[in-house]
RNA sequence: GGCGCGUUGGUCAAGCGGUUAAGACACGGCCCUUUCACGGCUGUAACAUGGGUUCGAUUCCCGUACGCGUCACCA
């Protein structure tokens, strides 16, 4: 049974490639139908965010990754917040120190400064790594603060294999004596995170790339308790394009990069999944880029994920959203748009009418407003605005004649719909002697005030009704005059 | 700086010893057309570099360069 997990620490926001990280755990386990654990890791308890497991939680949930067992749904090797999970490490660390495999350290914050004052690069000096048993039991009596780090091996070398990067070794002698336990009695993650995978069964391990180089530290915990190891999965890290054209680690200077950020600049979470998908994974058959998260449970395998880092790129996001956008029908898109209209919108106005027009031409919901502000409101505009070349629009006695006679045929239209009004204003051609691109634009200009629109003159005339119209060409009359 | 990892067009990427080196985004052109958008067609553009191995390297090996990551009582 395939098990992986998502293990988050609450920052109060859901970063874009911890979102990535969640899908991919997530694809991984249910492309074999395995299960998907959800754990909070807040053993800092000096950075904690209140209502930031809500945020991650919400994430989820909105994106579709849900979680068999972990907060609000419980399971079997809970609980699933480190915090409430806190004797547990202790335990097990108590338990490496009896096997040989770590050691207390009762090192002072200060000393461990001036350590790294004196040699920045050299690290802790494993000064309480052979402290006899009595010197450890003596100062635990005498109630002193202490910590517990890992002993590391000093020679040769630790390997394990990764799923995407291979076979990754390391020399034992890099390995610093890392801390387990802090002195305020929690774990690190470089501790919890082991013990719990472990308790929790999970087979395997999904997490950026970053871990790559501190993973063998892992891997020797594993070996301490003879655990049997468990697959390791590096993602290739989500970059960032930096100002100066260089690029690093995605983080919030390259500015919207939380799930949160993008929704509320007006991107669908499912353009959002379908995206950062393909950002370090393509599908075998390489042949198409729009998927569900139902397709990706069925087409994600471990081969397909990339060793480089990926480059995040809004502009194709937007394309995704674009995509997603257009293949709404009416009623969702209608739905999803709402929270971003701001503007009042006036009753006379054929509002699902206009949102159709809309939808084929945004990329991105919070564009609505300013889109649609022509329909709510004539712009103002130049007379010069008539004036079109390949529509051989050089007079203005030209406009004058087509928005006069458009305004008798409109006058008399009853059915204010996009082909009553088209088939009306047909004959013109003939009658003036002008092709229909020609009298459209005429049109097309009075009753938007722009040169360029969403839908054409018709369609504009049926959003915004009979009344609004002949009031726009009479407005464009008067430029005219 | 040590260690680790990476390197196919501007970006995402396919390729897994022999290919005219796919496709997508972006960009240009054409078509469609009542403007714009959509859609269709089309164009520009890439194997970091030096050495091997091989009949033959983008594909395998080594070096170099460059990039990124990592060296916390953060995760």
């Amino acid at each position: 049974m395939t098990v992986t997990r998502f293990a988050p620490s609450p920052t109060g926001y859901m970063h874009i490639g911890n979102l990535r990280t969640a899908l991919y755990a997530y694809l991984i386990t249910k492309h074999d139908n395995g299960r998907f654990i959800l754990r909070i890791e807040d053993t800092d308890r000096e950075r904690l965010v209140e209502g930031a497991v809500d945020v991650i939680k919400d994430t989820l949930k909105t994106t579709g990754l849900l979680w068999d067992e972990g907060p609000e749904v419980g399971g079997d090797h809970g609980p699933y917040v480190q915090s409430d999970r806190k004797p547990i490490y202790m335990e097990y660390a108590k338990k490496l120190v009896d096997l040989g495999a770590a050691y207390y350290c009762f090192c002072t914050k200060e000393r461990l400064e001036q350590l790294h004052e004196e040699d920045a690069t050299g690290g802790y000096d494993r000064h309480c790594r052979n402290l006899s048993k009595e010197e450890v039991e003596k100062n635990l009596a005498a109630g002193l603060p202490f910590v517990i780090r890992q002993k590391m091996p000093l020679t040769g070398v630790t390997t394990y294999t990764d799923a995407v990067f291979g076979e990754i070794s390391m020399n034992n002698e890099e390995l610093q004596d890392q801390i387990l336990m802090k002195a305020d009695g929690y774990p690190t993650y470089n501790f919890a995170h082991v013990v719990d995978d472990y308790l929790m069964q999970v087979t395997h391990v999904v997490r950026g790339s970053e871990y790559l180089s501190s993973t063998p530290k892992y891997a020797l915990l594993y070996d301490a308790f003879g655990w049997e190891r468990p697959t390791y999965v590096h993602l290739p890290l989500l970059m960032g394009k930096n100002a100066d054209g260089t690029v690093s680690k995605l983080s919030k200077r390259h500015g919207a990069v939380s799930f949160a950020d993008l929704v509320n600049d007006g991107v669908l979470p499912k353009a959002i999944i379908n995206y950062i998908a393909l950002l370090g994974w393509c599908p075998k058959e390489n042949q198409q880029e729009i998927f569900s998260l139902e397709d990706l449970k069925g087409l994600f395998s471990l081969d397909g994920i990339s060793k480089s880092p990926a480059v995040f790129d809004f502009e194709k996001l937007l394309w995704f959203n674009g995509e997603y956008l257009r293949a709404m029908d009416d009623a969702d898109f209608l739905k999803v748009s709402a929270r971003f209209i701001k503007s009042e919108i006036h009753e006379d106005i054929n509002k699902n009418k206009m949102l159709a027009l809309l939808k084929t031409r945004i990329s991105k919901l919070t564009e609505l407003d300013e889109k649609m502000a022509f329909f709510l409101a004539l712009p103002d505009y130049d007379k010069e605005l008539f004036l079109n070349k390949k529509n051989k629009i050089n007079e203005f006695d030209t406009v004058k004649t087509v928005l006069c006679a458009a305004k008798d045929v409109l006058t008399n239209v009853e059915s204010f719909d996009n082909d009553t009004l088209f088939a009306a204003l047909a004959p013109l051609t003939e009658k003036l002697d002008l092709k229909t691109g020609a009298i459209m634009w005429c049109i097309r200009i009075a009753v938007s005030g722009l040169s360029a629109t969403p839908g054409g003159a018709t369609e504009i005339m049926e959003v915004i009704g009979k009344e609004a119209t002949l009031a726009r060409i009479d407005c464009a009359l008067a430029k005219l005059v």
